[in-house]
DNA sequence: TACTTTTGCTAACAGTGTTAACCTAATTAA
DNA sequence: TTAATTAGGTTAACACTGTTAGCAAAAGTA
């Protein structure tokens, strides 16, 4: 049966409905807003409807994370092509991942799982600066330079090199083995050392 | 007043023992797991009195987020004092950063925001190696090198500095001016190109 | 026409964070 | 010592959440 009939045709229509209006919400008032009777309202049917094209809220969230790793990689991919030297287009793709990052901001939160719960209250901490004056000590021994901008730029370097190792671990998307991880860690940071004065 | 009344007293030794409660079934279950009924059975009271204590179950967050960051620190410092070059030093506290954040999971996954819905089944999604194999790719061109795992190691250093970078901005933590956002991107990413054949 | 399957509904279950209303026991003021 | 105030604790409820069971009507098939 090749031919789709009547009703798969409905069914993938609705599956269709559910995340788009999934979709308005998300980029409205985020993941955490999302419910699965906010859902049905917008698509005009009872709750349990829902229920009958995904086997749970987090099967919705699914489908957005695998948009989004598909979204990210066209983006890369159309970046790539339009420059032809490595450096470029290396260079050129981190931006637009940034690019992606930022003006997705919503799909790339439920592709890591970052909440929104410390953002407002995280920059009151303390207890962060103090965390960053032990960083940005060390990496001052190891600069030339002086200037208290570039010190903080590179402690902010080296932060997000840790911090994205660490989580994308932590999220287990690549799946490295684990001898391999501290080889990365070791790799990257020397990286980080060899470059720091320019 | 200067000498605690033993009201005071007892409200600090009943906030202590929900920040215990809490941590414990932080420990076993995530904090996801965690509410406000459940540390309330856990200290013996009923749930208004957690109320009494903390503002929110976000407020309850909030002071594990600073717990959490305080441990990093003290962790960093220590390893930091362990050794004298500042190449020692910064590699050391890198590895130091990376057991912290294993070790302490749970902490770390609230410092940051960090989910586990997706870590499950999130290596089924072949929408993940699609979008490694573009950055892969280019990684490749670059490198004189072609052994397969040195390529897959230098792609992760990639992505995680990438991932690192976002996703520390979007929590927005330090709040780097934004001219300066563009500056440690390609700051980055400038050397891990240099580095990329050794 | 009779039977089966699908589709959608209402209602409920077991949770969640949060708050209002109240009662009792301890502290303070008269 | 007695009266007024305040703090600590309670139960009960509100407005939600994800998820599922049971049932009625419509659609497709024989």
């Amino acid at each position: 049966m090749l031919v789709k009939t009547d009703r798969q045709k409905q069914k993938e229509l609705t599956k269709n409905a559910i995340l788009k209006a999934t979709e308005q919400i998300v980029l409205q008032e985020g993941w955490q807003a999302v419910s699965i009777r906010k859902i049905a309202d917008a698509i005009g049917y009872s709750l349990p409807v829902v229920y009958n094209h995904f086997e749970s809220k987090d099967a919705i969230q699914g489908e957005f994370v695998k948009q989004g790793f598909l979204m990210l990689a066209m983006a890369m991919q159309s970046t790539k092509e339009k420059y032809t030297s490595p450096e470029e287009q290396l260079t050129q793709m981190a931006l637009s991942y940034f690019e992606f990052a930022f003006s997705n901001a919503a799909y790339y939160r439920m592709m890591f799982g970052l909440g929104i719960p410390n953002c407002q209250k995280a920059r009151e901490i303390t207890e962060i600066g103090n965390f960053s004056c032990i960083l940005i000590e060390v990496i001052s021994s190891l600069m030339k330079e002086t200037d208290e901008q570039r010190r903080f730029l590179k402690f902010h370097t080296l932060w997000s090199i840790l911090h994205g190792l660490t989580s994308i671990n932590m999220v287990n998307l690549t799946a490295a083995p684990d001898e391999m991880q501290q080889q990365i860690l070791l790799d990257a940071i020397q990286g980080f050392i060899k470059n720091i004065n320019r």
